[in-house]
DNA sequence: ACAATATCCTGCGAGC
DNA sequence: TGCTCGCAGGATATTG
């Protein structure tokens, strides 16, 4: 389910009650995620601050990186130990000062490992892949032009791949390309100039906007193709269509997009 | 080399 | 009521 902007939310509710603390007993409640083995070289060791790239969580122990990717249904939350533990939680990390951190995951999609700093790149590839970061100053129109050219695949499928850019996924996709008024199967490389700056533009609005509503989307939401499906356009009252892209379904208005 | 698909999981709601 | 099917805010290995 998260994507970038659900990813930041994340760190930002839990990284004030994880710094600074030590992780002192390990809980897998879900053999397949882990093993507790795994945690030795965390031991009493101090947690200095939570990162994130792409859709990673990164979460710092000296010289070692928690690595922790939500996938479709993970969630992370800081608790007292003796709050209630509720159902899909897989992984629990005692803290100093009497705190918990879990991890909860309905569909068990998720990933939690720990790995060396310097090899963190070694061990987790798809870091060493990963696309630019959307919010990044770094990443320009210059660099985002460069990267559609040639790119034979469809637009959705390119805002998708994190290779191509990291953080996206299906919801704030389809959001980006109702608001730049593309639709979901143009072919990447034959955007426009207009289009391409107006796609841009939108990326770097939808993702900064939905990070500053924290990810909650009822303030955000009036203006959301997607989580209506069969509704129509909150724009111009069109039907929605639905296609299916990279095997999932992409949300579009045929009026508003092109 | 690139792009499309099959697969990993569980749970929910729709339709029979 | 109970069953099956399709689908879900993701990424990867495999296939074409």
């Amino acid at each position: 389910m998260p994507e970038l902007p659900d990813v930041e939310a994340v760190i930002k509710r839990t990284e004030g009650d994880l710094r600074g603390r030590t992780i002192d007993a390990v809980k897998v409640l879900d053999k397949k995620l882990t093993s507790p083995s795994a945690f030795n070289p965390l031991t009493d060791k101090k947690i200095s601050g939570v990162s994130r790239r792409g859709k990673f969580i990164l979460v710092s122990v000296d010289g070692h990186i928690l690595v922790i990717h939500l996938r479709m249904t993970g969630d992370l939350a800081t608790a007292s130990p003796d709050e209630k533990v509720e159902r899909h939680t897989r992984l629990i990390l005692g803290l100093s000062g009497n705190m918990e951190l879990r991890f909860m995951d309905q569909r068990r999609l998720g990933i939690v490992k720990v790995v060396p700093e310097d090899d963190l790149k070694k061990y987790v590839p798809a870091l060493d892949r990963m696309g630019p970061e959307p919010l990044s100053p770094d990443f320009t129109l210059r660099e985002f032009r460069r990267r559609l050219s040639g790119k034979k695949a469809m637009i959705k499928s390119a805002l998708l791949d994190q290779s191509f850019i990291a953080g996206i996924g299906n919801i704030y996709g389809d959001e980006i390309l109702f608001q730049s008024g593309i639709r979901p199967r143009r072919v990447a490389a034959d955007l426009t100039d207009a289009e391409s700056k107006r796609l841009y533009d939108k990326i770097k609005y939808v993702l900064r906007k939905a990070c500053e509503h924290d990810a909650d989307l009822s303030g955000f939401q009036r203006w959301f193709v997607r989580g209506r499906k069969e509704g129509r356009c909150p724009r111009c009252g069109t039907e929605l269509a639905r296609v299916r892209v990279q095997g999932r379904y992409s949300y579009y208005c045929p009026g508003c997009q092109r």
